[in-house]
RNA sequence: GGGGCUGUAGCUCAGUUGGGAGAGCGGCGCGCUGGCAGCGCGCAGGCCACGGGUUCGAGUCCCGUCAGCUCCA
């Protein structure tokens, strides 16, 4: 049975059962989860149904999720099953159906959906825990029973192996999990599920959410439980097909096939072309999926889980022996192996291939400076006549430059040479314990600046308690009335519910609108809106009188601060429009910020932008601004979004009904933000930085509106402030500058255009002779430090064996030079020595070569004095 | 979020205890040569990333900012 058969039989097996068939959520999670970098399995986007934040489309659901883990990474291509990208089948129920149904489907779907003879099928439960205080979870083995598994073939496994939970508290239950005895000729009798054989395959796990674990201990059981399950199609696949690992299925063979194919080389030749080959076909995967769910290679975050895998690839390619670039045609394979049922690959295929050209590029590079680096090492060993590399030496090149030590050791040992393994281990640690100590230490202060606020917790309980939902009216209206439904002081604060709301909660980059609430028995500021999936709730700041819950409210958001914040948010998706005009389709919104005050947009990009892209894209979103194009938002589906062409957010919400903002001839977004009726309100539209937020992501900021002409006012003034300083009209300051900018460079060059000749000829008729040498020590007018060097130099060339010391006082500093012949250098005479003997006369300090020396001092008074000392230290020097 | 490295001529990079900004390639000019290639001679080209500090004096030492590379979480 085909992967793609697999897939289709399960979700359609479920759709039978009442299971509404969700398509799978992007690998990046969405906003409004933080807690996790990339989605790890298939219960994830449907956190805020579990959690109560958000109503689900319906109490039974079912999907295929792209899912990706790195916690096994090191394994991939050294097991037969180990991956990091893959595809998690699930059924799920939301306070609906529990553990009889579950436990039902599951064996039904066994044994006649895959064709799994009953007597082969092995069940593991939870078999209970002292410190949980359960017993064995009586419950599921029960229902097995019901359906005829009988006791010898249900295990009992302790809370690591089948009790989930997903953090210290919160939500967590027991599991059960379906194996496959795969017979006599994979292992012993004496096998069991759980003890992680050949024999018997893992390939179903259901999880029972059926407790609240709390900080005390105790463990109330959850007022609604849910069914979480998850079945590994490539596991799967590879049990249907009949073959050892996954690697072999019908999802793998044609990408291990290419790398047989560029390489020559055979799968199963042996073990390192084997894993080789496991690796680019998993990594290629993995990377294609991301890519194409729009992360960027980079060196944060999940874009640098990416790299890595990139990497990791490349360097595998490289243990193949494949010389020229080959991670585009690898990702190719991979688009047509699944874009069938995953056509966003297919839509983002250019630009999968760009960013795979890009960082092989790069990683090209990183490679040929570790290898430059790795040369002088092989040298200092040959040099020093050892027949190894010291660790940390290695540990550098890995850490440092980014030089993968495989390929160290490798090139080494072609040289003859080797690494302390160990060693380099020993670093790697400490390493990796500095970089922990750091993040735990940021993550306490960050937790401690949490404090100050309300608690999400609280905020989420306290809106639970409520039992409405507060609607959100702010799309038609900035002022409503309505009922402040209900109230609670939290923290210094007050926490509160209106029936209807028109306050923005902060999300999609736009901030929290503020604004006032009154009551007929007080007046509160909103100082904060919280938004909890689709519900919301105020922290109010009371101003005058008590706000009480049920009185009737009006409430009010400061109009002035929204509109502009409408403003920047339509510029915002202006200016994304021009941005993926001008520069292309790569670019992809990577975060942003839309408030009163300004507009910041990060998107995916591989280099800066140029002055002309700059001002071409300012243009383009002035000339949609001009054009007075008309902003809608429409509530759609989100097919028919997409069919529309909508772009869809990095990490976007989960739903089936998406809002869905059009501005008319230039682009539509999904978005959830307030925005403008027609372009032209937006007024001024000025770009005012572009930077970097990490590597291919580049920043830029605006502003638009009032703020805008405010910027420009305060720019003119400037300008009007300089061209008064330079006394010539605004238009003429560049090039006014331009010649100041010339005239300094002249007056700076003008003392090295030769010494002074009357000067030096003076100095060279009034030199002393003094034991066969001649000498000059003289207080000179010269310029600068510099003009008083050349005016020696030239005085010392023109007396031939000569020490020469000038001085001279400028600007209330004193510049001495010492400058001495070698052949009386020889005789004793240290121009650094006579310099800082004269020098410290002078109140200062000095030094140099034995040739040349300068000093220098504060008091212009004492240079007599310094000369004097200086012409003594010659004298006893040639004495 | 934490750590390491790097910013010097158009490019690739040197630059010693702090003491006169350099090389190679490239550019321009002249010469040798029948022409090209080549060779020789000469010239231009530098806010030594930016901002502070220490110092008589900073490319060099210290602090900060920005940018690039890189490892880890």
């Amino acid at each position: 049975m085909q992967a793609a058969e697999i897939r289709e039989r399960f979700l359609s097996f479920f759709e039978e059962r009442e299971h509404r068939r969700m398509p799978s959520a992007s690998l990046v999670p969405s906003v409004y989860d933080p807690s996790v970098l990339l989605t790890t399995a298939g219960m994830q986007p449907f956190k805020p149904y579990f959690q109560g934040e958000e109503e689900p489309p319906s109490r039974r659901l079912t999907s295929c999720q792209k899912c990706f883990r790195t916690t096994d990474i090191e394994n991939v291509g050294m097991t037969h099953r180990h991956l990091t990208f893959f595809e998690m089948l699930g059924n799920f129920s939301i306070g609906d159906y529990f553990k009889q149904k579950a436990v039902g489907f599951a064996l039904e779907l066994s044994t006649e959906g895959f064709g799994f003879d009953d007597d082969r099928i092995w069940i593991s439960v939870f078999g209970g825990d002292d410190e949980l205080g359960l017993g064995p979870d009586e419950e599921a083995i029960e229902w097995w029973r019901a359906v005829g598994i009988p006791d010898e073939r249900i295990v009992r496994l302790g809370r690591d192996d089948n009790f989930w939970q997903s953090g210290p508290t919160g939500p967590c239950g027991p599991c059960s999990e379906l194996y496959l005895d795969r017979g006599p000729e994979f292992g012993p009798d004496s096998d069991r599920p759980g003890d992680d054989t050949e024999r018997f395959l893992e390939y179903w796990n259901l999880v029972f959410m059926q407790y609240e674990l709390r900080a005390d201990g105790s463990l109330p059981e959850l007022p609604a439980q849910n069914i979480d399950t998850g079945l590994g199609l490539e596991r799967m696949a590879a049990i249907l097909q009949d073959v050892d690992s996954v690697f072999e299925t019908d999802s793998f063979r044609p990408i291990v096939e290419l790398g047989e194919d560029l390489s020559g080389r055979r799968y199963r030749q042996d073990f390192p072309t084997t894993r080789a080959l496991r690796i680019l076909a998993d990594h290629g995967r993995a990377a294609t999926f991301l890519l194409g769910d729009g992360v960027v290679p980079s060196n944060e975050d999940r874009g640098y889980i990416l790299r890595r895998i990139m990497r990791r690839t490349m360097q595998q390619g490289h243990v193949l022996g494949l010389e020229e670039a080959f991670l585009p045609r690898l990702y190719e394979r991979v688009v047509e192996v699944m874009a069938d049922a995953y056509p966003e690959l297919r839509r983002e295929w250019p630009t999968i291939e760009r960013w795979a050209r890009a960082e092989e590029e790069s990683f090209g590079r990183t490679l040929e400076q570790g290898q430059r680096l790795l040369a002088d090492l092989v040298a200092r060993a040959r040099e020093e006549n050892t027949s190894w590399v010291p660790a940390d030496d290695a540990f550098r090149l890995h850490d440092t430059y980014g030089f993968p030590y495989e390929m160290t050791k490798e090139l080494l040992a072609e040289e003859g040479l080797s690494v302390d393994d160990h060693g380099f281990e020993e670093l790697m640690e400490r390493a990796r314990e500095v970089s922990r100590a750091g993040s735990s230490r940021t993550r306490a202060r960050a937790e401690a600046g949490a404090e100050i606020h309300v608690d999400h917790e609280v905020v989420l309980g306290f809106a639970r308690e409520a039992g409405f939902r507060t609607r959100f009216v702010g799309y038609e209206t900035t002022d409503a009335d309505t009922v402040l439904a209900v109230a609670q002081h939290a923290n210094g604060w007050m926490l509160a519910k209106l029936e209807e709301s028109p306050f923005y909660p902060e999300g999609g980059g736009q901030v929290s609108d503020s604004g006032f609430v009154e009551t007929p028995s007080g007046r509160a500021r909103v100082v904060d809106v919280y938004r909890l999936g689709d519900d919301q709730a105020l922290a109010l700041e009371p101003l005058e009188g008590e706000l009480g819950a049920g009185e009737e409210a009006r409430a009010m958001v400061e109009r002035a601060t929204r509109l502009a914040t409408m403003r920047n948010h339509t510029a915002t998706h202006l200016l994304h429009a021009a941005l993926r005009g001008r520069l292309g389709t790569h670019v992809r919104q990577a975060g942003s910020y839309v408030g009163p005050d300004k507009l910041r947009f990060d998107f995916t990009h591989g280099q800066r932008l140029s002055d002309d892209e700059l001002a071409d894209i300012e243009g383009m979103v002035g000339g949609s601004i001009a054009a007075n194009h008309a902003v809608r938002a429409i509530e759609t589906t989100r097919q028919e979004a997409e069919a529309l062409g909508a772009l869809a957010l990095f990490g976007e919400k989960y739903g089936d009904w998406v809002r869905m903002v059009e501005i008319e001839n230039v682009s539509r977004e999904l978005c959830g933000g307030t925005h403008v009726g027609a372009t032209s309100e937006i007024g001024l539209f000025h770009l005012t930085s572009e930077t970097s937020s990490a590597s291919n992501v580049r920043r830029v900021e605006a502003v638009t509106g009032p703020a805008g002409a405010e910027l420009f006012r305060d720019r003119n003034r400037q300008l009007q402030e300089i061209a008064a300083m330079l006394r010539v009209p605004d238009h003429e300051v560049v090039r006014a500058v331009a010649r100041l900018n010339e005239r300094v460079k002249e007056l700076q060059r003008q003392p090295a255009g030769g010494p002074d000749r009357g000067t030096a000829d003076r100095l060279v008729a009034g030199a002393d002779e003094l034991a066969g040498a001649k000498v000059v020590v003289e207080a000179v007018d010269a310029p600068n430090a510099k003009a008083l060097l050349e005016l020696s130099d030239a005085v010392r060339q023109r007396l031939g064996d000569a020490a020469v010391v000038l001085g001279c006082a400028v600007d209330g500093r004193v510049h001495l030079v010492a400058n001495v012949a070698p052949s009386v250098v020889e005789r004793g005479v240290k121009a650094g020595e006579v310099v800082r003997v004269a020098a410290k006369a002078a109140g200062g300090g000095g030094g140099g070569r034995d040739t040349m020396a300068q000093a220098g001092g504060r008091d212009p008074d004492r240079l007599p004095d310094a000369l004097a000392t200086a012409r003594l230290e010659i004298e006893k020097a040639l004495g």
